[in-house]
RNA sequence: UGGGGCGUCGUCAAGUGGUAAGACACCAGCCUUUGGAGCUGGCAUUCCCAGGUUCGAAUCCUGGCGCCCCAGCCA
């Protein structure tokens, strides 16, 4: 795997340096990856993920992975255990350094009772609308609320009540004490407690108030003595708060948030929103559904984890937005990978039978192949020949155009690593005319492939012996989306009306070569000529094998013809 | 009519006053028992626009233009 050494630099790194030589932090780097575990992971948190635990293992540093779990009504379980899954299958340890922001509870709680004794925080009585309608407008400054010159012993009785249970949700909340006509609305006195009597996935019923993210992020990175905070270019104007509270609030690191701008493909779609809406409307099958772009879905369709870090290291870090990174991008990334580590094979999509009319009927041989040329320690295997082999139907043409090199009436061409075979008859269906079969003769000079007299042919095809073949089931996808910019749609149109219908192509009855036979879930292969293959992980089984296509080969014959 | 950001090749993206990296894509050629891979070459006289400063500007200044984010008791 080749990773760019040179000019590898991004604007976080240069801070970081910065740091590093201005003796900040006392020399330490430390950040942090901070999921909300209310959904699946996907390839835009992978950017993430590799930036943050990245960054740290670039500059001798250290990346936690924290569960920014502050909303009980969202936050499940069986989310953390997945993002889990999926961090760690992308390559990272977080050793011990496994964090819950609601393990800070009670900590947060003293960090806010804090702020009220200092003046800077109150409790308010206003509803939810309310508070909206004080805050102004974007050019409009807002009000102070009724509740907001209470005393400071006032307010400390009032929240203490609030976490005894004495008020409903929704009656009050905890309010910072900035500025009611702060250009930046975010400063427009945010809330930081607010009462909600839901069941937390960890702490249980402990609580019935809970803080939110602005006070909860920044305070939790403090505790953990993280360094260099990044998140995405949506948090910008939050970082006013953030330096707010860690002014505030007695702590003894002061972490920095730097945003970047989060990734984005052509051709999919990464809001957890209409994401959900696909695998609940069945539109796939799940959220690992192999065309979808979770970090579950990439890993099903057979994508190297390698392949996902060289792309985020690829991509960089920037801050300009709505960039769209080419799907083909990633594309080149896992075939790059793939390239190098994955095992040859033949395989046949559409079979068209070809006869060797004389090669003897009860004669059978095997030729040694050898396993992948990008890598001599692959090895080689055995593979079975006999007198009637499938070609790929594509492979022949009875009228080629020009540049066809393949197979057509009295063309010669190479079966690979076995024999140069020339087609003398074609036999077709008497009803419907389609071609049913191919009468070929073999040169029994070329085993291997090679005629000893050194002439050359211009095609070399895949095949596999009809006797021997091993069937299976093969999933082609497809671009979920036809649209290049899923972002951005047309006023009045659906995100669904840009689904591709040929996403997904079944083929039921594929001939591969017996050396698969005993592949197992997730193993990959390169299907010769048609493209990267794996054995899917759900839904295949030993004797009825099911195989997804990662990626398919890059073909400059196919490219314009279809 | 508020505030915060961003504008460098079709797509990402370096560049931080010294005369436009790299990758993907694309094009051409070589090579090839995968029309794969690989190799070679080509691909921004110009950096949103207009002025200005300077010996010299993508980089500094001024003025425009365009796009994005913010009015959750979500994160």
């Amino acid at each position: 795997m080749t990773i760019e050494n040179e000019n590898n630099t991004n604007f976080i790194k240069e801070i970081i340096k910065k740091d590093l030589n201005s003796g900040a932090n006392d020399g330490r780097v430390a950040t942090r990856f901070p999921p909300e575990p209310n959904g699946f992971l996907h390839i835009g948190h992978a950017k993430s993920i590799c930036l943050n635990f990245g960054l740290a293992e670039e500059f001798k540093g250290l990346c936690n992975l924290r569960f920014d779990d502050t909303n009980p009504t969202r936050e499940e379980t069986k989310y953390v255990e997945a993002i889990k899954e999926d961090v760690r299958w992308l390559g990272f340890d977080w050793e011990d350094r496994l964090y819950f922001a609601s393990d800070y509870f009670d900590q947060l709680y003293e960090f806010a009772l804090h702020l009220v004794n200092s003046g800077k925080a109150y409790v308010d009585d206003l509803s939810a609308d309310e508070i909206r309608e004080y805050r102004g407008t974007l050019t409009e400054p807002g009000q102070d609320s009724p509740y907001r010159e209470r005393t400071v012993d006032e307010n400390l009785d009032l929240f203490e009540r609030m976490r005894a249970g004495e008020f409903a949700d929704g009656s009050h909340v905890l309010r910072a004490k900035i500025d009611m006509a702060h250009p930046n609305m975010v400063m427009r006195d945010p809330t930081i407690y607010r009462i909600r009597r839901a069941h937390h996935h960890r702490t249980g019923d402990k609580w019935c108030i809970y803080p939110m993210y602005d006070f909860t992020h920044c305070l939790s990175d403090a505790i953990e003595g993280i360094t260099h905070s990044v998140c995405t270019l949506e948090f910008e104007n939050n970082r006013a708060l953030y330096d707010w509270f860690i002014e505030n609030v007695n702590t003894k690191h002061t972490p920095h948030q730097y945003e970047f701008a989060r990734l984005e493909l052509t051709h999919t779609l990464m809001s957890k929103r209409k994401l959900l809406k696909l695998v609940e409307d069945g539109i796939v099958v799940g959220w690992d559904d192999p065309r979808l772009p979770t970090i579950a879905g990439i890993r099903r369709r057979g994508y190297p984890p390698e392949a996902m870090r060289t792309l985020a290291e690829r991509v960089g870090v920037a801050k300009k937005r709505d960039t769209m990174v080419e799907y083909g991008f990633l594309e080149h990334a896992v075939r790059e990978n793939l390239n190098l580590t994955a095992n040859r094979v033949m395989a046949v999509l559409d079979p068209l039978k070809l006869v060797i009319e004389n090669y003897p009927e009860d004669k059978s041989e095997t030729f040694e192949i050898v396993n992948n040329p990008e890598d001599e320690s692959a090895g080689s295997r055995q593979v079975p020949f006999s007198r009637e082999v499938y070609i790929e139907r594509g492979d022949f043409m009875e009228e080629p155009p020009r540049k066809f090199f393949r197979l057509s009436p009295g063309r010669e061409v190479r079966l690979r690593g076995a024999y140069l075979v020339t087609c003398e008859s074609v036999v077709k269906d008497p009803d419907t005319g389609e071609v049913v079969e191919l009468r070929c003769k073999y040169d029994p000079e070329s085993r291997g492939g090679d005629a000893p007299d050194g002439r050359k042919v211009k095609g070399t095809l895949h095949w596999v012996s009809a006797s021997h073949a091993v069937e299976a089931e093969v999933r082609l996808y497809d671009h979920l989306f036809l649209r290049e910019n899923m972002n951005d749609i047309p006023e009045g149109s659906e995100f669904t009306d840009f689904l591709n219908p040929d996403s997904l192509t079944v083929v039921k009855n594929s001939k591969l070569e017996p050396s698969v036979a005993n592949a197992s879930a997730g193993d990959r292969f390169q299907f010769l000529r048609h493209g990267y293959f794996c054995v899917d992980s759900e839904d295949s089984e030993p004797n009825k094998l099911v195989f997804n296509r990662t990626v398919s080969l890059r073909d400059s014959w196919g490219k314009g013809r279809k």
